[in-house]
DNA sequence: CCATGCAGTTAACAACTGTTCTCTGGAATT
DNA sequence: AATTCCAGAGAACAGTTGTTAACTGCATGG
């Protein structure tokens, strides 16, 4: 069904997937509110003028990285929140799910950690519109759980976010642990992992007791 | 026990307060890091050079802005969780705490949670350590309470900290809710108190079987 | 009362920013 | 084969930035 672009819309869009690698990496260290344009296209190598056949300004490129860094991520979430085995197994099959996107991807979930309640509106409404859908997502999975059975919409709506909520921070200190020196990382990954996943089980206790 | 200062002093704290609340101002439609020294200084009438005798750089600024925003929140955070009565009124008494707080100081409220994953190292740090600093104090409290009887250390620190990111949440969208037009403004700020109050309540009954 | 200290000023610097207009070379269309 | 289209280059713009140096005037301490 792809149709083969031409080389000219070909070499287009490899610059702009540039201009996207190359914000995203000076993204690591700033936020999008302080990058400037002429920034990002020196790191690439083309002039400045160029940015403009691919974005309006800085802001539309950061709408464009909330889609990928989210856009892709939703038939993983999906995965996530259902499967079998008992509750255990399954906190603990999440948070490696976790850890292991942070590892992929780190530039990506500290872009939209930092983004989230960043100086940039439309960016900042680009991230909960994706944050909402995930929620939303969520919630259709719990509701096909059989623990869930007698509660509301509403209550599994709450519920989801609170998850969606839950992963964020937990990615956030994967990140975080990421980011220090070589040494002792693994331990550090493995404490967020341990907290993490007592937090989870907690909820889940909570979940379980809801309708009581 | 304060000693009156001089006249110097006084004014020069004056215009300390004045850059801070300058800055705070100028971070409402943006992050920290692309804040700029002269920016602050024309907001508030002073040379640019005034700067250099309070604040080293803009990080600088923003670490004592952390202090400012945080600081002096600590006294309200310990009577917040402990206190006596029925925990669903208690919960309703914490969240109605946080609203009057997001209402009376939404730029302290904005600044935290923006540059809590934001791009200046020494900033981030600063809230990470304040937010900690908190945790362990609701640890403190929930330790006193006869429902934490059996809980080890460990497992009240990861659910004091589960509380704390919990009270982030709704504080930023409390302002969310405070953001947009007057118009039903009341409405989102109900509608964020109501499941705020859900997902508090359904945390305070993990924490009730936790020991099952 | 006089000398010192120091908050804030003034002027100047090189470097940087976003944006406009004009141009070019090669792919796409006819 | 001739024409149109358009991604990217180049140059120039007015305005901004952080930082330095030397200054001024006034509160302070001896």
């Amino acid at each position: 069904m792809s149709h083969t672009l031409g080389i000219r819309q070909a070499q287009k869009q490899k610059t702009r997937q540039a201009l996207l690698d190359a914000a995203l990496g000076l993204l690591e260290e700033q936020s999008l509110s302080s990058l400037g344009l002429r920034e990002v296209t020196r790191a690439v190598g083309v002039a400045p003028t160029a940015f403009y056949r691919h974005f309006r300004s800085t802001a539309d490129l950061g709408v464009a990285l909330v889609e990928e860094a989210l856009g892709s991520l939703h038939p993983m979430i999906r995965t996530t929140v259902s499967g079998t085995g008992d509750p255990e197994e399954r906190v603990a099959r999440a948070i490696e799910l976790i850890a292991r996107h942070v590892d992929g991807y780190p530039a990506h979930v500290r872009f939209i950690a930092r983004e989230r309640h960043g100086g940039v509106q439309p960016v900042r409404e680009a991230i909960r519109d994706q944050l909402s859908r995930f929620a939303r997502e969520v919630k259709d999975e719990l509701a096909k759980d059989p623990e869930s059975e007698g509660w509301t919409e509403d209550d599994l709506l709450m519920l989801a976010h609170l998850y969606v909520d839950q992963m964020l921070i937990t990615a956030s200190l994967f990140l975080e642990a990421l980011e220090g020196p070589e040494e002792g990382r693994e331990e550090r990954k493995r404490e967020v992992a341990r907290v993490a996943a007592r937090q989870m089980r907690l909820i889940g206790l909570g979940r379980h007791h809801w309708l009581d």
